[in-house]
RNA sequence: GGCCCUAUCGUCUAUCGGUUAGGACGUCAGGUUUUCAUCCUGAAAAGCGGGGUUCGACUCCCCGUAGGGCUACCA
């Protein structure tokens, strides 16, 4: 027998945002196809057409870019436009409606599925009565007893329909080797006769996926867990068509903190959100790689890229519980990918990201901006930053003109008004007496600095480090002053004199 | 209600019958420090319950319990 070779695809549905749901789902697709140097392809199911939201699927494949989860084949984005790519196509659903009808007609005439001519009242009412009587709401085949006849005329008549799976209770039971959870079994007298082709002339989920899943030849399908009580249907009309089914593996789903399957309305879950809030695409990646999945066979490592992700991923060892969705870990994790980069890539990723644009950024003097002079205060908040929305936030000074706080705060609390004046004309002092090209460079100043502090360095250092931040909390006082450059500093350390005097 | 899946620190997880049950995030304490953050050190923190199987179960089986998913002409 020859080897398949693997095929794996991502199937959303453009209805809206990306979740990062679908997001781990693509990436672990992903990574099983490029462990085994397979296929990794996009296919968008668009058959619902009251849901379809008009550029749901440019920003999915849009985001599948910004985290570079790029597919080989199918719907691709370039960033700008959509284009499809290979030989399998389209690669959309809702151009493959006459696909779809003549699958489903193939099936009818075999007697495989049937039309249904059931009104949504009757169901109801028929779902109700099976809840009452405790059993397993499931169509009672109504129209399957109609006769020829009676459908030949109906269908003539136009009359609204669907077409349904024709599924045999007395059948065996369905069983299947899910690649994580091992043997799944249902019986098929649980089964309900799936509708295949919805009234409107479109398929249902059931019927598109499972078509072209052969037709586009997949031979993994690796989905999230709330498709494993559809499977054994999708079994069945594999097994209808007389085609061999994929590989089936299930993965657990992601879970808000409070429990429950990880929705809006507890934070966010969009791919877009975490991006605007500033996590880095690698950290997300890695973050999202390790809810329900880890390398195994002892390993501690937490920091993963791309290559070690593909070259360690195995399904085998993808869990089979639900994972809680912990921000705090991303904040951390993000913080170390942060740290990570080197000056030019953050201020890089902070233009691209429009993390620059907020106004207390804009809005600052022109020398308290452009970007030299951000690249510095980024050198001094790098180690502190989590996400890339946090530049500045915690040191507003770097980006006002005047300072606004109360004398007092100059003082050290081991120290009184008269001295910290006194401490605060010898700084100044001292900064004058510091030529220009002294105030390039970070070391040369801390020496300068630390050097004329007493054994108390606080007595020094805190009236200096109040009078160029105006705040209780802040990097260095060389730090800031190496960011603020010589004039800036003078002026400063002059008003806070003037301010204590 | 029916069907299915799942079950180790608060959270993500290691362990694939024999371990002082390990790591990470978070938390707390201490250290470094002018402050905050970083950083370093340390601590607290877990096998859902009950039966089996076995010389021996976190690990295998069964029954409970709990959580989750599905139960649409949505995916």
């Amino acid at each position: 027998m020859p080897a398949l070779s693997v095929r794996v695809r991502l199937a959303p549905s453009p209805t809206g945002y990306m979740h990062v749901g679908t997001a781990r789902t693509a990436l672990y697709n992903y990574l099983f196809a490029k462990k085994e140097q397979g296929t990794f392809l996009v296919r968008i199911e668009d058959t619902d057409r009251e849901r379809l939201v008009h550029d749901a699927e440019e920003r999915l494949l849009k985001n599948l870019l910004d985290l570079h989860i790029q597919p080989d084949e199918g719907r691709v984005s370039n960033g700008k436009h959509v284009s499809e790519v290979g030989e399998y196509g389209p690669y959309i659903q809702s151009e493959r409606l006459a696909i779809y009808r003549k699958h489903a007609d193939d099936l009818v005439t075999e007697g495989q599925a049937y039309p249904c001519f059931c009104t949504a009242e009757r169901l109801d009412a028929l779902r109700k009565e099976q809840q009452v009587n405790k059993q397993a709401p499931k169509y009672d085949k109504h129209c399957l007893a109609l006769s020829s006849e009676e459908v030949g005329e109906r269908l003539k008549n136009k009359e609204s329909h669907v077409i349904r799976l024709n599924v045999d209770p007395q059948a065996e039971d369905i069983i299947f080797d899910d690649l994580i959870r091992g043997e799944v079994r249902f019986q098929s007298k649980d089964i309900d006769d799936q509708v295949l082709m919805k009234s409107d002339g479109f398929p249902t989920y059931h019927l598109a996926s499972v078509v072209d899943d052969h037709l586009m030849a997949i031979s993994h399908v690796i989905r999230g867990e709330e498709w494993l009580p559809s499977t054994p249907k999708h079994i069945l009309l594999y097994q209808a068509f007389d085609w061999q089914p994929p590989a089936f593996a299930h993965i657990p789903l992601l879970l808000n903190p409070g429990g429950g399957k990880l929705s809006k309305r507890q934070g966010d879950v969009a791919v877009d959100d975490f991006l605007r809030d500033g996590y880095l695409p690698e950290a997300l990646i890695n973050f999202l790689a390790l809810l329900g999945w880890n390398p195994g066979a002892g390993s501690t490592q937490e920091i993963f890229t791309m290559d070690e992700l593909v070259a360690q991923f195995d399904l085998a060892q993808v869990h089979k519980a639900g994972a809680v969705f912990d921000v705090k870990k991303l904040d951390w994790m993000n913080g170390e990918y942060i740290k990570k980069l080197s000056l030019d890539d953050l201020y890089m990723r902070l233009q691209q990201g429009s993390f620059l644009d907020k106004p207390l950024i804009a809005e600052a003097p022109q020398d308290l901006q452009g970007e030299i002079y951000i690249k510095k205060v980024l050198a001094v908040e790098q180690e502190r930053l989590t996400r890339l929305d946090q530049v500045g936030e915690e040191n507003p000074f770097f980006f006002t003109a005047t300072l606004e706080y109360p004398a007092e705060r100059l003082v050290w609390k081991k120290s009184s008004p008269e001295e910290s004046l006194s401490e605060l004309k010898r700084v100044l002092e001292l900064a004058h007496s510091l030529p220009e090209g002294e105030w390039e460079h970070l070391e040369s100043l801390e020496q300068a600095f630390l050097g004329a502090a007493g054994d108390d360095k606080g007595v020094f250092l805190w009236p200096l480090r109040v009078a160029l931040t105006g705040a209780e909390r802040s990097p260095s006082p060389f730090q800031v002053a190496w960011v603020l450059g010589r004039s800036n500093s003078l002026a400063r350390l002059e008003q806070a004199i003037k301010r204590l005097s």
